[in-house]
DNA sequence: GTATTTAATGACTAAAAAGTCATTTATTGA
DNA sequence: TCAATAAATGACTTTTTAGTCATTAAATAC
């Protein structure tokens, strides 16, 4: 029978939950940005996806570019964090290092909801330039200076023949990236099957083996 | 003596130029609409760019999405049928035609305004679904397919080992969208010098050289 | 030269979404 | 239990920008 259930339960409206919601916001926040960018996004989809109201939101954030710098900031640093340190305890042939980094950046930037970051950030670049420098400067450059050691030290060691590291590691970083940008945009509309894993394996094989010195050993 | 020159010159405020208008107004849409995204692309600053009023404007598109979908449509389609017969005609060995198609695709696409467009399809794939499923359709899939073509006839000749040439050809290509991308974005706001001529050099080197038959020639 | 046509304008209206705040209500603690 | 506190709301105001249209003036025809 309707409504029995209800009878005469007072409904609470809301919950008090300070600590949470900043989080909770961030994350659809960072959902909606992706998807539609900056400007398409309404706050009041963003509260809803909260779960608050948008009045709610302007007790959190200060207005929506503030939130928007907030998503960036707070959800990437982080993770970029994890990253150097784990190459930094790694030791081991450099061709070994650069699958096992490839393949984590997947499982962690391709994978998760990180991974809208990139579409997030090339799309809005020239709308919000301040931030694309933190970006390029906190999260890119970083990145690349790790591949960079990890193929210097497999030219070191005559694993890989001698070559002009700044752009081979933008060769190897260029079709991450891509990828995980794909996924956030026209993937969804691309009829012919791919699949980031064979991608990837593909990338690695056709990179590390183009990179072996020629006199070097198979992969 | 200022305003002496305009002393009892008429001064023409406008001139009908109804044929040139929906041409210097897609051009001016293309380059805002790529630069700030749709959403925050103001029609006023379009018609400003494009020297007429926003009221013009509406005589020629109907509305800010059909501006948009034209932008698009219109820009596109006639290069990439260029491309189709480029290939059409060219004989030769894999590895050149390879090479060759990179070096056009990049004069053409990378510094011609159209590089622009993946960046803009990318922000705004989801924002307009059926403008993806065209631009995937009829360009993506379409200069997958060239590319396909020319590695498989490289393996076919025994230039090329035997290799999964769907994921191939994207490994291949992931790096030119990525540039053009990259140009459109984030390029502006890095520090570290970069040269698209020497990564686009770096990424045929490794890719050709990796995907080489292991008996075969040299580069 | 004058009348007619229509490209072009820009001041206007309408719609949408950002941002505000007086009020409501869950929570805390006396 | 009741008062005090502050998290949360949602109706409201403001701002912005898409879209309209009566008017202006350049081009054309007579």
């Amino acid at each position: 029978m309707p409504g029995s259930t209800n009878k005469s339960i007072k409904k609470r409206r809301w919950k008090r939950r300070k600590d949470a919601r900043p989080g909770e916001i961030l994350d659809a926040a960072l959902m909606l940005f992706v998807e539609r960018g900056f400007a398409a996004t309404k706050l009041d989809d963003v509260a809803r996806k909260a779960g608050l109201s948008k009045g709610s939101v302007y007790l959190y954030f200060e207005n929506k570019e503030t939130l928007f710098r907030a998503v960036v900031r707070e959800m990437v640093l982080p993770e970029i964090k994890r990253v150097e340190q784990q190459v930094d305890r790694y030791r081991g042939p450099a061709q070994e290092l650069v699958r096992k980094l490839v393949y984590q950046w997947w499982s962690m930037v391709g994978e998760s909801r990180l991974s809208g970051v990139p579409k997030l950030l090339v799309s809005e670049a020239s709308n919000f330039p301040e931030l694309a420098r933190f970006f390029v400067d906190q999260v890119i450059r970083r990145v690349r200076r790790v591949f960079v050691r990890v193929l210097q030290q497999g030219i070191d060691r005559g694993e890989f023949r001698e070559c002009d590291v700044n752009h081979a590691v933008r060769v190897l970083i260029a079709p991450l990236v891509f990828a995980a940008i794909w996924q956030h945009s026209l993937y969804p509309f691309d009829k012919d099957p791919y699949d980031v894993r064979v991608f990837l394996d593909t990338h690695l094989d056709t990179f590390l083996n183009g990179l072996l010195d020629e006199s070097g050993q198979k992969i």
